[in-house]
RNA sequence: GCACCCGUAGCUCAGUUGGAUAGAGUAUCAGUUUCCGAAACUGAGGGUCACAGGUUCGAUUCCUGUCGGGUGCGCCA
């Protein structure tokens, strides 16, 4: 069992057992290392429900508490916390049974299927840096989700339907006909300008592409073979970016706007027979009571146009009803911008009431901030353009195979290029991995690939550090027992003990930082280790310390792996 | 006008359901290599947790107000 519900359900035992039932353990990690392992916190609020003397009641619940075996020393400190330290036999089972699981140690939860929402690019233009916080931090989810043991589906939303469709169709037939078509469409984005240019300055052009969006919501067999050649052109550029950034979405993962347009008029139909829509000013609208608009009434989210058209609240909806009743998903994480926080609680309080999703699946906006330049402003290129995502990963790649040809230039090209490959892109999500993703965040080269500090390429290095210790290391007993006895040992087994409980909070609460600060933390542990206890010196090798090693190596592998980041064998 | 997010060391950021003396990194300064990778490690200085009240054994955390910054609020997505 991971520790943090071990010693839980001990100190609730003892909580009960000392007669205040009722009262919550919170046990947590002790906040200062001279504390010990594990702090309780719950006997002062126990003891003031009871009326009791804090300190007294700390000594019961010692008395009490059966960690026999996993608990070395129980301590009353200061008010009445009880300081926690673990047993270094409890650690060293810990570490040989986590060396054989696959898992790790980390716990597995009973499977439910839970949809993990993400990068929903615009595929009208090129991915952009706005993409990448949504594509690297859902990835990071998604793959955190299949860990504890859930049923995962990835959703690449994409944005494939409406009004510009239209356009960038009628722009495809112009150039086909003057046969560039297929030389446009490598440069998405400029495809896109010239289209929208075509289409602001020429009238008779904006009417044709007007008439396709019609044409080809209608079925048009001719205007929805172009539209799907576009998309798959578009698609292809994604997946481009998605290999570089070693995300796991594919085309099995798309299911665009698109597909629910069929549904939409039933959407409507239900809303209705349910008595949620009103018509307002010619459009059909669901008013909330929870959601005040400017003049302080309830708030319009409006689900079809005057014009009949559909709005994104529309598809959304749409989507959450396929998902609950065709897929039976339980819970679904929107990897979205935090400014489309009202939208979300818009379109998650209508489906609630509109029975699209009943009240046990889980609906949650994961919500990030932006992407900030140096300036404290969002990140844009020097004269104010949007910076393509293709760019900046390829600059990432460059300035990190800079680095290593600096530090290491008697490796040859190739080796060079691989290892900067995955330094760079590794940098460059661990660096946004890092921060807690509510807030906006300022974007720094020179920080994120400084090799210093809280970042992907310290964590690849300590990797590589463990790893060239068993380079070293032609055999040893691995059926040696693991034996603990410096403090930087026991150190080192905590916080690879503490794997599971991180990876179940990261699970839980979506939040990846979690998990980076604890492979900081890991690795920290490790340099520690690593200069006061040597493990493979003067041709003697310490079996039980390579042993730690190892499950160190496997947790900064998975860990990172999680994330989305590779390691390295050498760098 | 209303709603949401934010304000913590020079800078970049943590601080888990309220817990002990508010922590990391970076930068600055000072050390460590006949020893498994020094892309490392050790140490020092650096704080009115925006401000003012309140709740309580205890508040960076919860509540109220003020100041400052960001975002959103009916026919785009």
């Amino acid at each position: 069992m991971s520790l943090l519900p071990l010693l839980n359900s001990r100190f609730a035992a003892a909580l009960s057992a000392v007669g205040a039932p009722d009262a919550q353990p919170l046990v947590q990690a002790a906040s200062r290392p001279e504390f010990g392992d594990y702090q309780m916190n719950g006997v002062m609020g126990a003891a003031k429900a009871l009326k009791l003397n804090p300190r007294e009641l700390a000594q019961k619940i010692i008395d009490a508490v059966d960690l026999a075996g996993i608990a070395s020393t129980l301590e009353i400190a200061g008010p009445g916390f009880i300081n926690i330290k673990l047993d270094n036999a409890y650690l060293a089972a810990y570490v040989e049974t986590a060396l054989k699981d696959e898992h790790l140690g980390v716990e597995q939860s009973p499977a439910q299927h839970v949809m993990v929402e993400y990068s929903s690019v615009n595929l009208a233009k090129e991915m952009h840096v706005g993409h990448l916080r949504s594509t690297i931090i859902g990835d990071a989810l998604a793959r955190v989700q299949s860990f504890v043991g859930m049923s995962v589906t990835r959703q690449n939303h994409v944005g494939d339907w409406g009004t510009q469709f239209g356009m960038l169709v009628a722009f495809l037939i112009e150039e086909q006909q003057s046969g560039n078509a297929e030389l446009a469409l490598k440069d998405l984005e400029g495809f896109y300008r010239r289209a929208k240019a075509r289409f602001d300055e020429d009238e008779n052009f904006a009417n044709t592409a007007r008439d396709y969006v019609v044409k080809l919501q209608g079925g048009d067999a001719e205007v929805n073979a172009l539209w799907q050649r576009f998309v798959e052109v578009s698609l292809s550029h994604c997946n481009a970016v998605y290999q570089k950034l070693n995300v796991l979405l594919d085309d099995g993962d798309v299911r665009g706007e698109s597909f629910y347009n069929n549904d939409l008029p039933i959407i409507v139909d239900e809303l209705r027979e349910q008595g949620l829509l009103v018509e307002s000013e010619g459009a059909q609208v669901v008013f909330l009571d929870e959601f005040k608009n400017k003049d302080g009434e309830p708030q319009a989210s409006i689900i079809q146009k005057k014009d009949g058209g559909y709005l994104y609240a529309t598809t959304d909806l749409g989507a959450i009803r396929f998902r609950v009743r065709e897929l039976k998903i339980d819970r679904c994480l929107y990897v979205v911008d935090a400014r489309q926080a009202l939208h979300f609680q818009q379109l998650f309080t209508i489906a609630k009431k509109a029975k699209f999703a009943p009240e046990n699946v889980s609906l949650e906006h994961i919500a990030f901030g932006t992407m900030m330049g140096e300036d404290g402003k969002p990140f844009k290129t020097r004269s104010g353009d949007v910076v393509k995502l293709v760019d900046l990963l390829d600059e990432a790649q460059e300035r990190a195979f800079a680095l290593v040809s600096e530090k290491n230039p008697g490796l040859d090209e190739a080796t060079r290029r691989e290892i900067a490959n995955a330094v760079g892109i590794g940098a460059l999500k661990y660096a946004d991995l890092s921060k807690s993703r509510t807030t906006d965040y300022i974007f720094n080269w020179n920080a994120m690939l400084s090799f210093e500090g809280n970042t992907a390429p310290y964590l690849q290095y300590a990797y590589t550090r463990v790893k060239s210790i068993f380079r070293k290391v032609s055999d040893y007993d691995q059926n040696a027992a693991i034996v603990l006895t410096e403090p930087a040992e026991h150190a080192l087994a905590l916080e690879l003990a503490r794997f599971s409980d991180v990876v179940h909070a990261v699970a839980k609460d979506s939040q990846p930082h979690l998990l980076c600060a604890y492979l900081y933390s890991v690795a920290t542990m490790f340099s520690r280790f690593y200069e006061n206890c040597p493990v493979n010196q003067d041709g003697v090798t310490n079996a039980s310390r390579l042993k730690v090693c190892d499950l160190t190596a496997k947790v900064l592998a998975a860990g990172l792996n999680l994330l989305g980041i590779k390691v390295l064998e050498a760098m």
